[in-house]
RNA sequence: GGACAGGUGGCCGAGUGGUUGAAGGCACCGGUCUCGAAAACCGGCAUACCGGCAACGGUAUCGUGAGUUCGAAUCUCACCCUGUCCGCCA
């Protein structure tokens, strides 16, 4: 969420950034109708502060004629008139307010200056690592690997649960596990992560602090009765762990990192993507989060990259980072890196994180600060995250590039320890 | 899920309708004293918003939201959370 003074002090830099997001003409209006908005909104508070002054002396004025033994009738009648102009004006208020937030709450992050303008054909490859595999023809795809491996059961994945559900058995069960003890040690004892395991549903209010409510609940699994959401990423419990608090500067940055399931409804996918392990409802992901002080903030996004690339480089998957352009950005997002490994029997690359840098436009909305010296007030944080890494695609990239002319499945040495084996198969 | 108890400033804690933004204490900051420190003493010490160039003025905030009242930390209702006990359960 924006500061509403950014629509009165920069209103330029606001609709610059829209524009390179592609998205000046739709959100124009709204611009225009939110700085109305907040005028009428200015001017109710002035007018309502004023009639609050009058009904406090006009009842401190009684509280001294009471004391006197005089008569008070009259002033209260007046407080009583006060009393409804004040109800009147505090709705005329709340409205202009609320109408203010909601349209607040449309408007996306601005990209930082370096983020090149335009829709995802404007995405930039800004790094490689590694060779991917040519023969990519000549190897199956994962889906066939897992299943003659007895590594995955997708139909009886879609018996239980339906569509895009997957299930993992026997050495694919141990994979998961693996990958989740392997990322996790990486980033505690390597990167200086706190390691978290948190709930996996959560509030409406921890859904609205980073960003994935109001805007896209259709997106979301939910759980109505109890009011309560299915996390799509540990980002959403981590980072609202310190919502509404006041950090001490001696805390930052402040990295946590967590294992979680994530749930996506992801509606309107059907028809892409779709086979294998590409796109499910349901799977499990590594994240990182950082908190930092936005001096540190963009130079830390670069340190966040770095540590996913990590993960990449020690399963000796080729990969390639690209620098989202501004159209391909997220809501929330200032800037974003996307890291994507090539699975050659889909041949594809892959998505497989995304690491961003979020200004303090989470921090506003989630109420996180932290106070930069004793004595000063409290500056919002910056926050950063990154998965690092999900597993799904990881796994059918480990099945695909690791493929040997016997049918079996190379393990990366820096995995064997984990998974007690040098080959699947 | 049921029954009690409770939620007040960074922390502890007083306050049951009228200068209470809120006593007192702790912590913290500044000063006096001291060679220095401690102790003692003196002073300071919430946040957000509105108006104003500013000095400053005003408003709101005692878990959250509604209500009663001229006036609410204080009364009423609903909800949330914490503690204790009971029930249920992996």
């Amino acid at each position: 969420m924006h500061d509403i003074r950014l629509l009165r002090d920069q209103l330029d830099r606001l609709r610059e950034g829209m524009a390179r997001r592609g998205k000046l003409t739709e959100l124009q209006p709204l611009l225009d109708r939110a700085d109305a908005l907040e005028q009428a909104r200015r001017a109710a508070i002035t007018e309502l502060e004023a009639q609050q002054a009058r009904r406090n002396k006009v009842s401190q004025e009684v509280a001294q004629r009471r004391k006197a033994g005089e008569d008070a009738t009259e002033l209260m009648a007046e407080g009583r008139t006060i009393g409804e102009l004040v109800s009147a004006l505090e709705q005329k208020r709340a409205a202009a307010e609320a109408e203010v937030q909601a349209l607040l709450f449309e408007i996306p992050n601005i990209p930082l200056d370096e983020v090149p303008a335009g829709d995802e054909s404007h995405n930039a490859v800004v790094k490689a690592w590694g060779t991917p595999r040519a023969d990519g023809a000549s190897l199956q795809p994962h889906w066939e690997v897992g299943a003659s491996l007895g590594m995955l059961d997708l139909p009886r994945g879609a018996k239980v649960s339906g569509s895009g559900f997957i299930v993992y058995r026997g050495l694919g069960a141990k994979l998961v596990r693996a990958l989740m003890n392997f990322m996790l040690d990486l980033h505690t004892e390597q990167h200086g992560y706190e390691e978290c395991w948190v709930p996996l549903v959560v509030t409406r209010d921890t859904m609205v602090g980073t960003g994935q409510l109001p805007k896209f609940e259709e997106d979301m699994y939910a759980a109505p009765a109890d009011g309560l959401f299915l996390i799509p990423t540990a980002e959403v419990p981590v980072t609202n762990l310190y919502r509404e608090e006041i950090l001490d500067a001696s805390d930052l940055p402040k990295a946590l990192c967590a294992y979680s399931a994530c749930f996506r409804r992801e509606a309107g996918s059907a028809g892409k993507d779709t086979r294998g392990l590409l796109r499910v409802h349901q799977f499990d992901k590594v994240e990182l989060v950082r908190y930092a002080s936005p001096e540190t903030s963009r130079q830390e996004l670069e340190l966040l990259t770095s540590q996913a690339e990590r993960v990449l480089e020690l399963l000796e998957l080729p990969y390639r980072r690209v620098l989202l352009a501004a159209g391909d950005t997220g809501f929330s997002s200032a800037m974003t890196y996307d890291l994507e490994v090539f699975a050659p029997a889909v041949g594809k690359w892959l998505e497989v994180s995304s690491c961003s840098l979020f200004t303090d436009f989470q921090a506003r909305r989630a109420n996180i600060r932290y106070r930069p010296a004793a004595g000063e007030k409290p500056r919002f944080v910056h926050t950063l995250n990154g998965s690092a890494l999900a597993f799904p695609r990881i796994i059918a990239c480990l099945l695909e590039h690791g493929q040997q002319p016997d049918g079996t499945v190379t393990v990366p040495v820096a995995l064997q320890p984990y998974l007690g084996r040098t080959t699947l198969g």
